[in-house]
This record gives C-alpha cells, sequence and structure tokens, in this order.
DNA sequence: GCCAAATGCTTGCGTTCGGAAACATATCGG
DNA sequence: CCGATATGTTTCCGAACGCAAGCATTTGGC
C-alpha cells in the first residue's frame, strides 16, 4: 500500500510536469496567458459574482497571496480583470473578471479542451478517463470549490 | 469525452500543486532537497551505472537542459552528485550518484513514501489507489523511463 | 471604548526556471 | 580530409515564485 501510494504520487507529480510542458507553450503564445493564469480566470469564471478575494485565489490555486498579487497586476493592465473593494470590510481587494476577460478565457479554455482530448486520443477508453477524473476529484475534494 | 479529458487534466494540475505544497516543506527542512532535487536523484538511483546524461535527465524531468546544470551544481558541492566523463564522447559529462548521495535520496524517499501514504490515508481503498497509479502510469508511459 | 491578535494585501529579497546564444565536440556527405 | 549540420553543455537575461516584513483593517477579550 505505501509502495502503491509511493508510486501514485511520483507518476503524477511527472504526469504534471509533462502537461505542462505540452500545454503551456501554445496558451502563452496563442492567448498570452500562463497556465496558472488560466486556472485563476476559470475560479473567476465560476465564483457567485465573477470575483474572488486574492487569499482565497491563493487557496484555490495552492500558491502564496504575494503570487496572486503579482499575477493580477499584468491581467489587470491588460483589461481582463478588474479590482473591486468590499462595503463591510476594507482589507478585501476583489478580483474581478472583466467582459474582455471572460472572452479571452472562453479562448483558452478551448484550447485546454483541444489538447486535453489529445492527451488521451490514444489508447484511453472514455470510461478510462472518466475514472481518472473521479479519482483525481477525490484528491482535489479537501480543497476549495472544484473547478469545471 | 473532451469535457471529461479536460476535468481530467484540470483536476491532474490542481492535485499536483497541492502534493507540492504538502511535500516541499518537510522535504527541503529535513533533507535540504526540492521535489524536483529528488526526482533526479531517484532517476539516478535507478540507472544502470547510477549515473545519466544531463540530456537525458532533462527529457525525464521534462526540464530544460539549463536547469539540470544549475539542478546539479550545488548537489555536487554538497557531495552527493559527481561528474563524469565518457570515453567516446568528449562532449557528454555525466551526472553520477556518490555513496552519500545514495543515502541522503534513501532517506528522503523514507519521508515521501511516508506522506504519500497519508495523501491517501483517508477514503481510499488499496485498490483504488491501484488504479490510479496504474492510469497515471500510462500518461507518463510515453516517457523516457518510468520511475519506481 | 481599547488594546492585542488575526486577517488581507503588498513589497523587497533571494531562489528557480526557460529560452536564446555561445561554445565544444561528433557525425555525416562529399 | 573538410565543411555543414547535429548534439551536449554552459552562461546570460528576463520572468515567476515563496518567505519575511510591513501596513491597513477587522475582530475579540476586557
Amino acid at each position: 500500500m505505501t509502495q502503491t501510494s509511493f508510486l501514485a504520487v511520483i507518476r503524477l507529480l511527472s504526469a504534471q510536469a509533462l502537461l505542462e510542458q505540452k500545454f503551456s507553450q501554445e496558451l502563452g503564445s496563442v492567448h498570452g496567458l500562463s497556465l496558472n493564469d488560466s486556472l485563476l480566470m476559470m475560479h473567476l469564471e465560476q465564483a457567485p459574482l465573477l470575483r474572488l478575494s486574492r487569499v482565497d485565489l491563493a487557496k484555490r490555486l495552492c500558491v502564496s497571496p504575494s503570487t496572486v498579487t503579482r499575477m493580477t497586476l499584468p491581467l489587470e493592465k491588460l483589461g481582463m480583470l478588474g479590482r473591486e473593494a468590499d462595503a463591510r470590510d476594507a482589507r478585501l481587494a476583489y478580483v474581478t473578471l472583466t467582459d474582455t476577460g471572460r472572452k479571452v478565457i472562453g479562448a483558452a479554455r478551448q484550447t485546454l479542451e483541444r489538447k486535453s482530448k489529445e492527451v488521451f486520443k490514444d489508447r484511453w477508453s472514455a470510461e478510462e478517463v472518466g475514472t481518472l477524473a473521479d479519482l483525481l476529484g477525490r484528491l482535489t475534494a479537501s480543497q476549495p470549490n472544484d473547478l469545471v
């Protein structure tokens, strides 16, 4: 069991490195986004008011709050993200998804979907991909709101 | 199918961020290694002569050759890695695993195994973990030598 | 009401990484 | 044998990250 757990973890880390390498190039050159930028915007996309606080985003992305601050800066200047204050709590600085941002992440999502399909194109049945998605979902279930 | 593939990819990326966050702290403070350092040394561990060329390591880790050069430098100074030339090809500069390195990665592996077991401790059957490891193995099968 | 602790955000610093360029060596075609 | 191309490694530069520190605001004990 401990060997199997270890194997699963090592393979997951290796698989991520492989996917990041396959995806980030086209994502950056075509849409101007990094993989983490895309995940950030997808979290905003499914948020109730298209907005989330920075610490909330940090928890969802498993990065530090300072990283969120630095990630949002250029996207804000490009008009994809906005900034909104909270009426009750003056500390909060919500990150919002603008109309421009919604269009961009929509296009980027299509690229991600197409390349995701390529990953499993050969030697994978629909059921197997579904099983993998389910099992990975169990891993991320401990985290705040799941994506998709 | 394309939705399921997309879901699997997104969850895999999220799960990796979660695992990296959970593992890297203890791995660094206890053994002085990063997660990528550990993967590099584990690849060396199972190599025929405890040695691999830098481009080979780069492919296995899905990082650039320059990253391998920079990663090995401090580990070499610490005596965990060595450098070996090839008799036939003067361009090659093999990275070797020293006795010290073997001991260190052995200890680090125990930490990784323990924390891997913790990940699946609750709500996972042995069979489910095995299925996950198998499916992830299919993803990394296209890559040079699998770990473990 | 007030002060201490907690929370949200940002900045400075050191570290790590990828890509381009440079260099050395190997291979191949003639 | 020679030049062109390919391959392995390193260095330089810019981009991205975590951590510690700092500031502003809120919350909770009294």
